[in-house]
RNA sequence: GGGGGUGUGGCAGAGUGGUCUAAUGCACCAGACUGUAAAUCUGGCGGGCUUGCCCUUCGGUGGUUCAAAUCCAUCCGCCCCCA
């Protein structure tokens, strides 16, 4: 099978969702996935063993944070990021693309690429699509992505439409800088399409990459701020005009509700932050909602943090303990905490495929969101509650 | 016994006539975080409500003044040095 190919499964009979399958060189991968974000070749505090553990699939890397520290020389000497890192699952990198977005103040954008200022030193580099190609390749992960521009929210239509455009121009470019030597035979390309929450530029942008032709595709430029609806709707209306056959990628996506959503819409493949970000910062995801572990009403809480998780967090401390450790600053509650997100991330996509393969998809969803929602009675997640079901 | 210093909100610590409910840090109470410039950031932190104002606060008491955390008197507590 070609890397990054994609085998379907099964549709729900209820929605757009549909298992499958995501073929690599470093492993087949079960879809709907969560992907782990581990930026700088590493899913921050949580060590190989335990992500391995978790049944994490694949986890990103990303090219940009890569290319300037070790540098592409280091790990390609080591034998690629997979050997550098001794992740032996399958691994994805972005193409630097979200750095454009988010070092707004220290890059500028020309047609030919983008210049950034190292956020490390100040130094500048210049990364066209070519260069992130090229680096992309030298890291050898086993997906890698099209060097975008991920367009900010909120954005004129004129600015969408140049950036979407701009973002086509590129593509056609990664494209031909990927095949121009073998490195296709164990990489995969996917393609982005942009075009902000405008769905005719989200339709022209859809079938000019798919004419263009990748081994999969993804939707950027969403979760950076706009309604939740604009992005249902953006989903609705291109997910469709993307290939039956190829894998779906929705970049940087997301929270728990959202990934029901988006596998409803017919998503297959997510990756985000916020499992391990919000560990950091005390948030923790449970099946009865979200808490923060740092909170009053828990320094003499001796249960675990959500009885219906046995990861080792779960397994060996309680919640007082772990609201210790956040109070302390001791550096063990950055593993733990993170570590259990990421099982929570995983054990969901369990749950979502699970329920594809019975086809109650809906039925599951329902039932998550009803204890998700339990735990609070605040008015605000009561109307996110309702507005999830307006979806039905 | 003599000399000097000091007492400020939970803690540390600014402020030495009005712009003081009183800087700043910590602690505390919450919130945010979506292809990671994030172990980060934001808000709150005397009381009351009609959210603009009112009331109560800088060891105690009394005073000076239009006005006192700030000046004076006195009392109380603590610290240092000399005997």
């Amino acid at each position: 099978m070609e890397c990054g190919s994609y085998q379907l499964l099964k549709k729900s009979s209820q929605c757009k969702a549909r298992l499958g399958k995501v073929y690599t060189t470093r492993g087949i991968i079960d879809t709907p996935v969560f992907m782990p974000v581990g930026t700088q070749g590493t899913v921050k505090g949580v060590a190989n063993e335990y992500l391995q553990s978790s049944g994490a699939q694949i986890i990103l890397g990303n090219s940009y944070h890569l290319y300037l520290r070790p540098g592409t020389e280091i790990i390609k000497a080591s034998g690629g990021i997979q050997k550098f890192n001794s992740w032996d699952r399958p691994m994805l990198t972005d193409s630097g693309g979200f750095q454009i977005f988010s070092l707004n103040d220290i890059r500028k954008i020309e047609e030919n690429g983008a210049e950034f200022q190292s956020h490390i030193d100040g130094s500048k580099h210049f990364f066209s699509p070519e260069k992130s190609i090229q680096v992309q390749k030298d890291i050898g992960a086993d997906i890698i992505m099209c060097f975008d521009e991920c367009t900010p929210y909120p954005a004129m239509y004129d600015y969408a439409k140049n950036s979407m455009e701009l973002s086509l121009r590129w593509a056609k470019r990664c494209k031909d800088e990927f095949y121009k030597d073998d490195a296709y035979a164990k990489q995969a390309l996917f393609g982005i399409v942009q075009g902000s929450v405008y769905n005719d530029l989200r339709k022209i942008s859809a079938q000019e990459m798919v004419n263009t032709g990748f081994t999969g595709y993804a939707i950027g430029g969403l979760s950076v701020g706009e309604p939740k609806e604009d992005m249902i709707s953006v989903l609705e209306n291109t997910v469709p005009l993307l290939p039956e056959d190829k894998a779906r990628y929705l970049m940087g996506v997301g929270m728990p509700e959202d990934l029901w959503e988006c596998v409803q819409r017919g998503i297959d493949m997510f990756d985000c932050v916020i499992p391990t970000r919000n560990g950091r910062n005390g948030q923790v995801f449970t099946s009865h909602g979200k808490i923060n572990i740092r909170n009053a009403e828990f320094r003499k809480d001796f249960t675990a943090l959500d009885p219906e998780c046995s990861c080792p967090t779960c397994i060996g401390y309680s919640k007082a303990y772990l609201n210790h450790l956040v109070r302390a600053q001791e550096s063990l509650y950055l593993s733990l905490l993170s570590l259990h997100n990421i099982y929570f991330m995983i054990n969901l996509m369990t749950k979502i495929r699970k329920s594809l393969e019975s086809d109650t998809f809906l039925e599951t969803k329902k039932e998550f969101f009803e204890k998700y929602y339990s735990r609070t009675r605040s008015e605000k997640i009561w109307i996110k509650f309702l507005v999830c079901w307006r979806f039905f």
